[in-house]
DNA sequence: CGAATATAGTTCGATATCGTACTATTGTAG
DNA sequence: CTACAATAGTACGATATCGAACTATATTCG
C-alpha cells in the first residue's frame, strides 16, 4: 500500500443498474461537453490572433453584423447569439468604444436602438480574418476543415432545435 | 425612403473574389459559432436545473472526477477541461467550500495538490444527474439525441486534433 | 554539488457574463 | 382614455475566466 490517498476507480468499472435515461444523459453530457472543450479552444485560438485585444465574441458580433446585415437592434443580435441583453449593453458599449460600430436610436421605436458597422468595423473584420487564416493554419488540417464543414448542417439543426424549444 | 439609417446588404450579395483559403475560414468560424451557441444553450439550461446554484463548469469537473476517477491534480483537470490553472484555483476552491471535493498534498510532489470527491461531492452528482434529466427531456427529442450519440466521436476526434496541435 | 530551468499553484487586477431591479416606451383591455 | 401589461434597454453587484507576476518545489546540466 504505497498510496496514502483513497483513489476511487473510474465509475465503469463498477456494475451499472442504471436506468435508459440516465445513460442517454450521461451522452447528451458528453457531447455537451465537448462542444464546450472544442468553444474554449476556438476562443483560446481566436483570442490570440484577433487585433486590437478584441474578444471573440465581440468579432462574432462583428461578423454577425456583416455577414447578414447591420441595422438590428441589441434585442435582436442578443438572441442570435444565445446571450442575455445585458451581455449585449455591456459588449456594444466595448465595440462603440473602439469606433467599429455606431448605436442610433430606432426612428420607429423610441424603446429601442439600432446597430450599425462603421468603416473602421469593416476594416477591423477584414483584417481580422486574414490575421486568423494563419493562426487556424496551423492547427487545423484540410481533414479537420473538411469535417467541420460535414458537421456543421447538423450542429445548425440541433442548434435551432434547442432554441426553439427552450425552457421560457 | 423611409428609412434615416443606412442599412447595408448582407454580404453574400455582393460578389465574391475572396481566396479559398477566406472561404474555408469562414465555414470553420461558421462551425466554431454554431459551437458557441450551442454551447451557450446547453449551459443556460444546464445552470437552471443544477441544484445548489453550481455552476455548469463546476459541475464539469465533479462529472470527470467521477467518471474518470478522483486523485488527480488540479493542473491536470485544467488541462481536461481546457481551462488555465488559475480558473480551476478558483473552481476547486469554490467545489471545497461547498464540500463537494477536498484538496490534499501530493505526497510524492510537495509543489502539487490531489483533488478527491467527497461522498457529498458524489451524492451531488447523483442529484445533479437525476434533476438535470428532467430539464433536458422538455428540450430534446429522441432524434436530437440519436443525432447527438452520432456526432459525438466526430467532435471527440476534432477535439484531440485541435488539443495535440494547439499552439504552445 | 550548485546554478539555471521547469513545473505546480496562488495572488491580483481586468473583463465577459449573468440575474435582479430599474426606467422608458409601446401595446392592450376595459 | 386610462390603467395594466409587455418590450427595449440600462445600472449594479456577483462570479467565472484570463493573463501577468509571484512563490515554492523539482529537475537538469555543467
Amino acid at each position: 500500500m504505497s498510496k496514502q490517498q483513497q483513489v476511487n476507480k473510474p465509475k465503469n468499472e463498477q456494475e451499472s443498474k442504471a436506468a435508459v435515461s440516465e445513460n442517454s444523459v450521461m451522452e447528451v453530457f458528453a457531447f455537451f461537453n465537448e462542444v464546450g472543450i472544442i468553444n474554449q479552444l476556438a476562443s483560446t485560438i481566436l483570442a490570440g490572433s484577433l487585433p486590437d485585444g478584441v474578444h471573440p465574441s465581440h468579432f462574432a458580433i462583428i461578423n454577425h453584423l456583416y455577414r447578414l446585415g447591420d441595422g438590428r437592434s441589441p434585442l435582436r443580435i442578443a438572441a442570435a447569439m444565445q446571450v442575455t441583453k445585458t451581455t449585449m449593453t455591456h459588449s456594444l458599449k466595448v465595440l462603440e468604444g473602439k469606433g467599429y460600430i455606431s448605436i442610433k436610436p430606432n426612428p420607429e421605436d423610441a424603446r429601442g436602438k439600432l446597430v450599425f458597422l462603421s468603416a473602421g468595423g469593416r476594416q477591423f473584420r477584414d483584417k481580422a480574418i486574414a490575421q486568423t487564416v494563419a493562426a487556424f493554419g496551423h492547427v487545423l488540417s484540410d481533414e479537420q476543415v473538411s469535417r467541420m464543414k460535414k458537421l456543421l448542417p447538423e450542429l445548425t439543426e440541433l442548434r435551432q432545435f434547442l432554441d426553439s424549444n427552450r425552457l421560457q
